[in-house]
DNA sequence: AATGAATGAGCTTTCATTCAT
DNA sequence: AATGAATGAAAGCTCATTCAT
């Protein structure tokens, strides 16, 4: 917990994904992870309680950067099927930037945390794409009948797995943009207000 | 895999199931396995190659089931909302009744084997529901410029999803029914033919 | 816990005395005892549940070939002060054979396991050494106004620390019958029934 | 040692006990210690030149606080008599009070000193007693033919055993008076000269 | 004198897997 | 086919000690 070091947090965080993209998670070891950090496994214990601490540690990374690249893509946008784009287009990204450890990632913060820490990871995404969406539904540009929380929910999910599936199974017979199509019409087609 | 040596591989996968539900995939160790199906240490090998194959296993029954249960109740039934009913009702019914391993249990597939063999797994799931989809558009009940492949892996995971944010994130805002309504509906606006 | 194997837990339990005697407890680790046993690191835990569960074990034996000892050599034996002089004898003797290690294992029992196993363990030395009282004060052989359990602890704790102080205090300045004869007639002046 | 330094070294003394007395000797790390004594990691060092050093001191301490309380308690008695009940009523009430780091306090001795440390600490103490034990002989109120050496250790010893055993090994099917009475008496018999 | 981040050797324990019976 | 004792590599974590500030 020290707080005015080298960005030692930072470099075993970057260290970490590093490692378990390259060996997976069950094969990395701390050991692992401080060599590539460069500095000394007791000094991984000062910034991180234990290993297992690390995955909600990267989950947390990984989720923030895609809100904050949403967020600064969509300066002064105001059209929810705009943002929804960037959404889309925004998620394949990071999914790209980062398919070697996305699933690891996810899958790690099932194993060994509960569901609570997921939904307290998410819960800024959440709430961000619930305000968009209720926007959406003040402006006439969206249907009303929806449940907000529910369709926020879902809208993320369905946009991370279609990533997952195209860059991560390679599920990729058509071209990203006739892919990325195909999921903005899915979501179109359900909520938009003729 | 022998099948008839008295049941052993079943009494095997049962136990892990188990096991696994009660303690989770990290903590459940061969030697647990074994003590709770009543069987030597050596006698797991003789059915498994190794622990990491216990995962795809119990995978493929949990899939298996599934897609069983969906077919069995679609008797007689030939309209694909009926059909999409059946669907989104039996996974809900599946994910609760094994709603303490089906994360881990995908989250082991993913850790520790390629995407290959998830969607080797998936496969007959997914081909299943690509005949229904491919009907359903010659019917005229849903539309028809979709990409087929990709709208039945949608709506699987879509619906899993749902379903573990029910089950397993106790997103339980709402009754069961509203919920699954929630579901249905959303997939019917993105898909009815009018 | 296996049953019918090599003798691997007297050889884990001989090898221990070797090298804590050697090495001293808190040096002392599973691997050099296995090494000095000659066998693999993990057998160690098939014999024993922790390291820790190596002292009480220790204890054990060294009280119980003391009682042996002794039980061996009072044969035919009747009078009290007889029994008494073999009593310090033995002591003297297997105090002397394990001086290295007698201490330390005294200490860690204190450390790691609560008093109770320490009474646990001594308890049969002890209620045969109050049998041996209540039959010499039945006949007259010493005072009866004594409370019998605590004598025969006080006794036996008497007798064990002189052994100690003898030959691990280096409190040598008599000859060993000289200091037989001085813990003898120390307890002979308190308890002899004139 | 410097003790005019804010008592510091009294400080970190003080703190050892507390978490000695609480965690037991293996679980105390100087890391407990510090953060208990309200001091930096690396100011420990500098009043004990290593955690080993801690346990003698402890030692000292309560061997001195012991002789420092009987002579207190003596003052103007005369009577050997007396001032063995003195001896053991403090042992007694020093046990009482520091019931749980006695034990361990004389287990760390013994395991990671010489016996020679042993032997120096109490050494004020056995010459105390020697010098009382040689007045009471000239003044005729034991018997003379002891070996005053051996009977002032072993008093010693069997007090404080008695005490451990009353205190610790919570052996209390007596009164605390009863209890310091079997004591007095049982080295009243063997010592008394009629 | 005082600090506390950093060190890294070293420990106990676990556990998938093997193999002689 | 079945057993289960034995293996030994490997891992997470602790902690006494150091040293630049």
């Amino acid at each position: 917990m020290p707080s005015s070091t080298g960005g030692k947090y930072d470099k075993i965080l970057k260290a970490s994904i590093d490692v378990i993209s390259e060996k997976g998670l069950d094969k990395s070891s701390v050991s692992d992870i401080v060599k590539k950090a460069g500095i000394a496994q007791g000094t991984f214990y000062l910034y991180f309680p234990s290993k297992n601490d690390l995955i909600p540690a990267i989950a947390d990374n990984l989720i923030t950067i895609t809100l904050d690249g949403v967020r600064e893509r969509i300066q002064g946008k105001e059209n929810f099927w705009d943002i929804l784009e960037v959404v889309i287009d925004e998620t394949l990204k990071i999914t790209d930037a980062h398919k070697d450890i996305i699933v690891l990632v996810y899958s790690g913060l099932s194993i060994n945390h509960s569901m609570e820490k997921w939904e307290l990871l998410y819960r800024p995404y959440y709430d961000w794409l619930e305000d968009i969406i209720n926007k959406a539904i003040q402006n006439n540009e969206i249907i009303s009948n929806i449940n907000v929380k529910w369709t926020s929910r879902t809208i993320i999910n369905l946009v991370e797995n279609a990533a997952e599936r195209y860059y991560i199974g390679r599920e990729q017979d058509d071209t990203l943009e006739v892919f990325k199509d195909e999921v903005f019409k899915f979501l179109r087609r359900s909520l938009f207000r003729t």
